[in-house]
DNA sequence: TTGTACGCGTTATCAA
DNA sequence: TTGATAACGCGTACAA
């Protein structure tokens, strides 16, 4: 592939020139710039992205760290940070993680080989200390779905308290009395926040949340059926079930209507995130709605900011709350 | 960030055996391995990719170029991308380039300047003598879903006209004989191929298929609505649908659905990809596999392949074909 | 076993 | 308006 030595020989002018042509720099005659353009044009030149990067300590891509591609979640994530990238014309480079302590610390130190400018760390694994210190070392280091005190204006976050008071409430607003809860089995900070959130609620309308009626499984389809498959084992009574995610939910429903329990006629199921099946399964699904997107958008916007010398105020906060989706799979009672 | 020259300076050693530690070299002192080991991990050093692809000439990245993340289909295939980067350790380079000609001629020289190894393009809208022109000169470019005949051995790619045929020589097959389709507005290859292979099995089973009997749409749920819409408006009979997509089988079933019409006992509908949403919907949709993360997979390991020196045997093709996945939505009449 | 010195492709500083 | 030339951080012959 041609370099700027090349295109500088062919013209027959000094690599200084060419370089300014190419960063349509300054101080350059007419005649001369179009020559060089030319040239470039016919040998196919394209400037080394790795010797500028070397050279201007900028590296012009941003680091992503998710887990896994395949779940439409991180894909939203994901395209909620490329709509900033494009803006700015920044290259996103990859890192997937999968949750677990190394994996994730491995794709946060190749980011960091790669000398991104900035980065968006998804992570559910590390623990906050180890995230403080990247954060300290990185200017432009920003978790996303987390929240960690000490670097409260690198976080972007979810309150998913909030979130899980909002399901509650607005199912016991809706007349349900007796309420299931399928959760995640992964005791990370998410699920946890969730059924907090939906304790509350249930405890100021004075309604029991036996143990009985909390159902963990893997946080998929699969997850889903099984949790209401042992719900229905018990023989427990509830109008209406609260999932973990939309995922879940779409499974419960499924279990129900193959037990012959009409949804949302018998029992109303809400979900969690408003990802795509959501509007796709049948009865749609009443869900909390997620901003996963704007999200992932703020937080690579803030990412760039702070890695171009802005230093972050101190009390920023980033703090996101879901909003319900009404849709049919939740019904009067 | 320290740098290789100051791991030596505090080694009280050179840069070359600093460089040597660095790459598990061979020829260095167990003590002096150690002890730079050391300080490496003291300093928080890290070696700078940019310098290192500079001078080694690779850079330990593949580059993707594709349309929208936010779609599961595009998410599926950066999955089936990363299981081999990740086995490789490679890293990703996302370049986005939404079925316009020159996003997606920009995308993929962006991945040059950074220099990628290898390539994993999806363009549907450059013509084929760029891509050709791309792969002569790029030694790891490889096509996804595209077929052209001059680089045979560089596309990835689906048999789409016998996946149509297959789709409608299935329902056949279930004893329909009056078939509608609802295809794609969009007239690049894939739709067509689809219906070409549609065609050609009614044809071979003496089943006619007007021009008004076909409906074109926005390949998405919206677009499976409006398709559906119309042809129930038309008042044209059918037993059975053939959709372009899961998502536009998914919106006609949504429609039918509203208008009373009992998907399969009355309608039949066949969708096409078996994305997430066809296990997700009711009735589970039946469809036809698209094995696109298998298909990706092949197409990062092939790149790489091919970049490593490992010049494609000229009469090599990797064309995958569709399966029927049956499920619910079509039954027999 | 270790060190020296050059080159990778580019930008940026200083002269001319 | 242009041109030498010194970095940038690293790998690697070659020498010691």
């Amino acid at each position: 592939m041609a370099t700027i030595k090349d295109i500088a020989q062919a013209a027959g002018v000094s690599l200084a020139t060419v370089s300014r042509v190419i960063n349509d720099g300054p101080k350059v005659g007419k005649e001369t710039r179009k020559r060089v353009k030319r040239i470039m044009e016919e040998m196919g030149y394209r400037p080394n992205a790795n010797a500028r990067a070397l050279v201007t300590k900028r590296s012009a891509s941003l680091g992503v760290v998710l887990a896994e591609l395949h779940d439409p979640f991180f894909a939203m994530l994901a395209h909620g940070v490329e709509t900033v990238t494009r803006k700015n014309n920044v290259q996103i480079l990859l890192s997937a993680g999968s949750i677990e302590q190394d994996t994730e610390r491995r794709a946060i130190e190749i980011l960091l080989e790669h000398r991104v400018e900035a980065m968006v760390v998804h992570s559910k694994a590390l623990d906050d200390q180890t995230l403080i210190d990247f954060a300290k070392q990185i200017p432009g280091f920003v978790l996303i779905n987390r929240y960690i005190p000490e670097i409260a204006n690198r976080c972007v976050w979810l309150d998913n308290v909030t979130g899980g008071r909002l399901m509650a409430e607005y199912a016991i607003g809706q007349g349900h009395k007796s309420l299931a809860v399928i959760s995640s089995q992964y005791r990370i900070d998410d699920p946890n926040h969730r059924l907090q959130g939906i304790r509350e609620a249930m405890k100021a309308a004075g309604i029991d949340l036996p143990e009985s009626m909390i159902e963990y499984a893997s946080p998929d389809q699969e997850g889903g059926e099984l949790a209401m498959q042992n719900l229905l084992a018990t023989g427990a009574k509830f109008t209406s079930v609260l999932a973990y995610n939309d995922a879940m939910a779409s499974g419960a429903m499924t279990m129900l209507q193959d037990h012959g329990i009409s949804v949302p006629d018998d029992v109303s199921v809400v979900g969690y995130d408003d990802v795509l099946l959501a509007k796709y399964c049948r009865p749609k699904l009443t869900t909390l709605r997620y901003p996963i997107e704007m999200m992932a958008a703020k937080a690579a916007e803030l990412a760039l900011k702070y890695a171009s010398a802005i230093q972050p105020e101190e009390g920023l906060t980033f703090k996101y709350t879901p909003t319900i989706v009404k849709r049919d799979s939740l019904t009067r009672v």
